[in-house]
DNA sequence: CTTGAATTCAAACGGCCGTTTAATACAATG
DNA sequence: CATTGTATTAAACGGCCGTTTGAATTCAAG
């Protein structure tokens, strides 16, 4: 059982490749212990074998998935003198970038799955991950906002942020059914959502022009 | 089968006022048969006699949901001469009451449900909810803004304030992980949460002193 | 080769699910 | 009363699930 399990071929670490893609894809509950064998080329078996039980194969795919490798756990960097306009812009960027793509690896699909709804996996490695999400843009907002704003009022402004980019990916079916096919093509592509949450986040701390 | 259903006391209707609690607290799939015929106090079999299969029985949960009755429909209404300001702040309140509310009636539990995830249940049903709930917004949003905007950016800007608000119902274990137990019971009661949401987004557009 | 532990396997177990069946109860109708 | 159609019931069915079992297989150590 070495460190690296991704090169191995060994029959755990097949399954464990195997069920990192069906948890993102289906959640805990509805992914089955028999699919993930199915795709790992393994009996049913294995996985109590190799893992005591399907919960604990969840928290081993969790923990992967967290794994600070691959481009899902980049942080933003920016030139030295960069100006908070445009560290936000990117932030806004990047969020729904990892929300909204289409072909989202599975480690950033399982998650924004425990991210949004928290299983018994590990609240700490979510904890983290979150933390590692949020801490940048709190660095960015304390250079827009008075340096004397109370720490509730970032986060919440912080949420604002957020939580305008996350709509589109909680909602999307209410984005969609509300303002139909044609100007859903024509004014919800990233580019132009990035364009107004940022511009309407920006107006609302006074950093550009409203409207 | 009358058309007023609650008062019956038949089985069809028994199952029916059943069925609505238990869907809207678990949804389609993991809500059982059994266990809304347990709360019935009807046999399993009933489901089937009288509504045909499972997803009829929620196919009507759903309708009844939807019936314009209760304080579950209601729409706001102000004086003539209201300013937009104070419109917002009452649309942003009720949003947040909807969705945060401890005692959620079952019927907007299963319409939100619905919003988010729609599911083959009468797509019809679902948006005219959604238009109700937000054309009245959209009618404020244009007192606020010029005349010449276009649909799209109010749409927008509509999913702005709406995202913000949503952010605390379907994010609520993120806030929670991220502020701390004490930080969330002194800054984020609703009151609290409205008075921000509505400040930023007035100030995101125009309406009032940034910061 | 022989041994013995580690691994793999087909098969079955027990549980919960939605649904069906066939027998029964009962009111309305002729 | 006999008949018919509706409503209710206990029981079973077939399917999928996670898990267990016990035998077969593998394979390195003695």
């Amino acid at each position: 059982m070495g460190l690296c399990v991704m090169t191995q071929d060994d029959a755990r670490s097949r399954i464990l490749d195997a069920a990192g893609p069906v948890f993102a894809e289906k959640g805990f509950q509805a992914a089955t212990v028999r699919e993930i064998c199915r795709r790992a080329n393994v009996n049913v078996a294995a996985v109590n074998y190799h893992f005591g039980d399907k919960e604990r194969l969840y928290v081993e795919a969790v923990k992967l998935a967290h794994l600070p490798s691959g481009d899902h756990y980049e942080l933003l960097e920016w030139p030295p003198g960069t100006p908070p306009e445009v560290k936000l812009r990117d932030h806004i960027e990047a969020m729904l970038r990892r929300m909204l793509s289409e072909r989202t690896p599975w480690q950033r699909q399982l998650m924004n799955r425990e991210i949004l709804n928290p299983t018994f996996a590990c609240r700490e490695i979510v904890e983290v991950h979150i933390r590692a999400r949020l801490g940048q843009l709190l660095e960015t907002l304390d250079e827009i906002l008075p340096a004397d704003s109370p720490a509730h009022r970032r986060h919440q402004i912080a949420f604002s942020i957020v939580g305008q980019a996350m709509h589109y990916h909680v909602a999307n079916a209410l984005v969609t059914v509300l303002v139909g096919e044609e100007e859903l093509g024509a004014h919800y592509q990233i580019n132009q959502l990035v364009e107004h949450i940022t511009q309407f986040s920006l107006a609302a701390m006074g950093l550009a022009p409203s409207l």
